[in-house]
DNA sequence: CGCCGCATGTAAGAGGTTACATGATTCG
DNA sequence: CGAATCATGTAACCTCTTACATGCGGCG
């Protein structure tokens, strides 16, 4: 039998769906604001995942027209099917993530490099956490302050806050990498 | 004009040819063995890649026999080209990485979890990470014994302290969380 | 006037994994 | 005796991105 693969996209929807209804364009922005520094998802991806949901049954739409010219929402709402699926989801372990880094796979075979080039990737990566650091601190600010003490909250601490003891680790690696770097221009 | 996507697997697998000629399956172990902590392929990866760099001309082959009963080798050697395809590899930026950490969704969506599960799958990542450390730490080891001062030492040392500075900042993130999960039971 | 935001969706295809097929040898 | 190592490869499949199609309204 084949090993039934998990498919986190769907529980990421399915979880988000858990809060209220949305449309799928409504998600995609949602995983930017919320979720940028450890998720992604496409429209590509999104739209046909929900149909496929509805198709399951763990989910509804309903239509619903915008303001005028603005083509109609389709709102889904997660079913107590959704609900339980997404439980069920949680029995299960989390895959382990296959490394892919290409900054890393450029150092590594950078022998072959100009050494001017290694640099300005790494200043770029650098650059990238510093920009990502004061994202997530923005957030933690927000949440922090109109923290009604929601039941979600002390999850979200923990996400937030692995995002920014990476991000600072990253960075001071950073920092050491182009100094090093430097001394081989 | 659709944007040409630089296919890294491409040069990972050039990158190992330019240090020497590889079978298909030296390839596999040196990713496993000295890139694990950044890269992976898979078999179903490598050997048609091969097929297609060596229909591009990059890289060369020859079959040499194996010791008696094995299958042959097929041992691919870098042209000059693919060489040049290396270097110009360079001059492109590396694609950001989209994220999709699903431990982190997990947690996100923690609220939905009954707390032990997620305290085991914080547990169970620590422990990669702890591995990976004592791991990394040999070969790091490996390479500042055996250290014939080569060119390449210094790009090595890098990537190594990357995945030493990464790791041991994912082990404290998670003892933290660990504790504070706990509190939840 | 042009871009951005809103809003849905499809088609093409890249990129990658898993499972299978094959088979001898060596090691515990 | 069974498992691991050596060694190559294919086929099926999944996931996900990119590019395209469509079109209005508001803002600068």
């Amino acid at each position: 039998m084949p090993t039934a693969r998990s498919n986190p996209t769907e529980f990421a929807i399915l979880g988000l769906l858990s809060e209220g209804p949305r449309s799928g364009y409504d998600i995609k922005k949602e995983v930017e604001e919320r979720m940028r520094h450890f998720w992604s998802e496409s429209f590509g991806h999104i739209y046909p995942m929900l149909t496929r949901l509805h198709g399951k049954r763990l989910v509804s739409v309903r239509t619903v027209p915008s303001a005028r010219g603005r083509p109609d929402r389709k709102l889904y709402t997660i079913t107590a099917a959704g609900r339980r699926a997404l439980a069920a989801w949680f029995q299960s372990r989390p895959a382990a993530p296959r490394p892919r880094n290409e900054l890393l796979l450029r150092i590594f075979l950078g022998r072959h490099a100009p050494p001017d080039v290694l640099l300005r990737d790494v200043a770029a990566y650098r650059a990238q956490m510093v920009a990502a650091l004061e994202q997530l601190r923005a957030v933690e600010q927000r949440i922090a302050a109109s923290s009604e003490d929601t039941a979600d909250a002390v999850y979200w601490r923990l996400v937030i806050g692995f995002g920014v003891d990476v991000y600072a680790a990253l960075d001071r690696w950073g920092e050491v990498a182009e100094r090093e770097l430097r001394r081989l221009g």
